[in-house]
RNA sequence: GGAGGUGUGGUGUAGUCGGCCUAACACGCAUGCCUGUCACGCAUGAGAUCGCGGGUUCGAAUCCCGUCACCUCCGCCA
């Protein structure tokens, strides 16, 4: 019996024709007299019908059990009229088998790959992850994620784009992430690092005269995981030479128009572009969420202007626009509340209506009138002010956007790019007591921003630039530094000895310095497009098989303890944790 | 490292301010019946000592302490 059709392809064209058909039992139901079965297979279903005359294939069909696989050959039939079934692809016709062969008998599975599978407890699912996989909505996910890459492919491939393949076992670098680290068994004490990223492979090629590269790169990073980050997960990791930012926007942002073009059939609007210090402004975020609700409102200068009681001290006012809202006494608390909890000091809420509605009425009329005049709120509009230290005061602003909308309703549907530019070279950091590269060491600063690289670090921005879709990071790039004199300062301003920079960077350095030409990219981080192109709300939807939360895989039970042999052979001895 | 949530037959849940719980319901499973179903239907039945350990109590799924697992968030993630 050699299969001839997927379940979905056979259609009415073959009624008449003998086809064979191979898959799952997904349901039976069984009339006594009269077995239906509805066969799976990757395209679909289509219900094989059994009547007792069909002798020795009615007393298999009678033994089988849902999950079991069998290959079936049969006679393609129309149902009989007013039996046929529109919501199915095959409804109007069904397989009477000839031939009925059990390949393999399936235990009773621990729950049935139907969709109401998806509120089965995850941990059992990942338990029994080819049973969730069975699942159409999850092979829909592995589909759409297969379009994604292979757009990817195509585009990059047409545009001259190598495909290069760079190592897993690479060298442990000390900035960024954790990295996992692997024991070398010919280098005793020596260890391999999985690589965060190939960056540093991939700007060598470029000074190797590649000119443009790609790669689908599976990446490690061993820090805590959450809904939207694995320990390894797959970039698609670009550079390109001879071109400045402007170039390899252009050319990314064409990418992106024609994945999505291609996976999913939607055209997309060109991107905005913001850079990072309007970003924080207007949404309080490197990541803006452009569904949710208008920008915010800097009121700033009208409350030092008019001296506003309270806000005209403050160095920054902040304002939270809810168009056409009416929020319950209820809400407005548990906004005031979440603003605390955010650090906060205060917030001020006002409603216009009827009349104007506030929290704020010991402050004075006069002044809620001018609040709300300066903001320009509609009837029926909502408002959220608040004061304080510019950063802080913009990260609460935009943290209560993103909750304000959610509570009420205000975030739209639809993909919502842009693009983030100008980040900060250099952030301050307190545990370490020194400045640390915002994107990596390897970042081009900002040309205009050059002679305040050593005097003033705070205030110098990069060549660095995110792609943004709906409030998610999902590539972040730069220009790099090819002179090996403005590397070195940027190491120097970094705190990094020259001795340390020769001993970790130094090959790049070196290579630097064998004619490198000007060059730049990006990396897509691949798993989160395809999860929010399937509308899935965790990275485990489309990974085929992903960690929980604590780094474990409780299909495989990885990681495990190993051999003593294995550890005696990498020079290794487990301390054991007290 | 921290905070919160969840944990009851195979699966999903109810019960959770102690006793009526000899733990209920649905799905699944088993057996029987059923010739047009497609979440088939009907009947009968099996199956859990309530994550684990300890404590309080005459009595614990229920209260307390500890612990484990999973999920979410903060820290962390160049």
């Amino acid at each position: 019996m050699h299969r001839t059709h997927y379940a979905a392809e056979v259609s009415a064209q073959e009624i008449g024709k003998t086809v064979a058909v191979a898959g799952w039992v997904d349901r039976r139901r069984d009339h006594g007299g009269l077995i239906f079965i509805d066969l799976r297979d990757r395209s679909g279903v289509i219900q094989l019908r059994v009547d007792p005359s069909a002798g020795p294939v009615f007393s298999a069909a009678d033994r089988l059990r849902p999950e079991s696989v069998i290959a079936v050959e049969g006679v393609v039939r129309a149902r009989p009229p007013g039996m046929e079934n529109p919501e199915l692809i095959t409804g109007a016709i069904e397989i009477e088998p000839m031939r009925l062969a059990v390949l393999s008998e399936a235990k009773t599975p621990p729950f049935l790959p139907h969709e109401e599978a998806e509120r089965v407890d995850e941990l059992v699912r990942l338990r029994y992850r080819y049973l969730d996989l069975r699942r159409p909505k999850m092979l829909a996910h592995f589909a759409l994620r297969n379009r994604v890459v292979f757009a990817f492919r195509r585009y990059l491939h047409e545009h001259g784009f190598l495909e290069v393949e760079t190592p897993a076992l690479a060298r442990s670098t000390p900035e960024g992430a954790r990295d996992f680290l692997v024991p070398s068994r010919l280098q005793p004490g020596h260890f391999y690092a999985l690589p965060q990223s190939p960056q540093l492979f991939k700007q060598l090629l470029m000074v190797a005269g590649f000119d443009r590269y790609y790669q689908v790169a599976k990446v490690f990073r061993d820090e805590d995981l959450r809904a939207d980050r694995q320990p390894e997960f797959t970039q698609v990791d670009i550079e390109m030479s001879f071109v400045d930012q402007e170039d390899v926007l252009r050319e990314m942002e064409a990418l992106v128009h024609a994945v999505f073009r291609e996976s999913l059939g939607v055209d997309l609007e060109p991107f905005p572009r913001l850079t990072w210090d309007e970003a924080q402004r207007r949404y309080g975020s490197d990541k803006p969420d452009l569904r949710a609700g208008p920008p915010l409102l800097d009121l700033t200068a009208a409350a030092h202007r008019d001296h506003w009681p309270v806000l005209g001290a403050a160095e920054h006012v902040a304002a939270v626009v809810l168009p056409g809202v009416n929020p319950s006494r209820r809400q407005w608390d548990g906004l005031l509340e979440r603003a605390r909890a955010l650090g906060a000091p205060g917030l001020i809420w006002l409603w216009r209506g009827e009349d104007l509605r506030t929290n704020a009425r010991a402050l004075g009329a006069g002044f809620v009138e001018a609040l709300a005049a300066a903001a320009g709120i509609a009837r029926g509009d909502g408002l959220l002010v608040v004061g304080g230290p510019r950063a802080e005061t913009c990260a609460v602003a935009g943290q209560l956007r993103l909750e304000a909308a959610d509570a009420f309703g205000l975030r739209q549907s639809g993909w919502k790019f842009l693009w983030v530019t100008d980040f900060p070279l250099f952030e301050w950091s307190d545990e370490e007591g020194r400045w640390v590269s915002a994107h990596h060491p390897f970042t081009m600063p900002h040309p205009e921003d050059l002679d305040r690289l050593e005097t003033d670090p705070a205030r110098v921005r990069s060549l660095a630039y995110d792609v943004v879709l709906n409030g998610v990071e999902l590539a972040s790039g730069s220009m790099r530094i090819f002179q090996p004199e403005l590397q070195a300062r940027v190491f120097r301003v970094l705190g990094l000895s020259p001795e340390a920079v020769t001993a970790q960077f130094g090959f790049l350095l070196e290579a630097f310095q064998y004619g490198a030409p000007p060059h730049g990219g990006i990396a897509f981080g691949l798993d989160r497009l395809v999860m929010l192109m399937a509308g899935a709300k965790s990275l485990r939807e489309v990974i085929a098989f992903p960690k929980t939360a604590r780094g474990t895989d409780p299909l495989t039970e990885a990681p495990s303890r190993v051999d003593p042999r294995q550890l005696r052979e990498l020079s290794l001895t487990v301390v054991e944790p007290s």
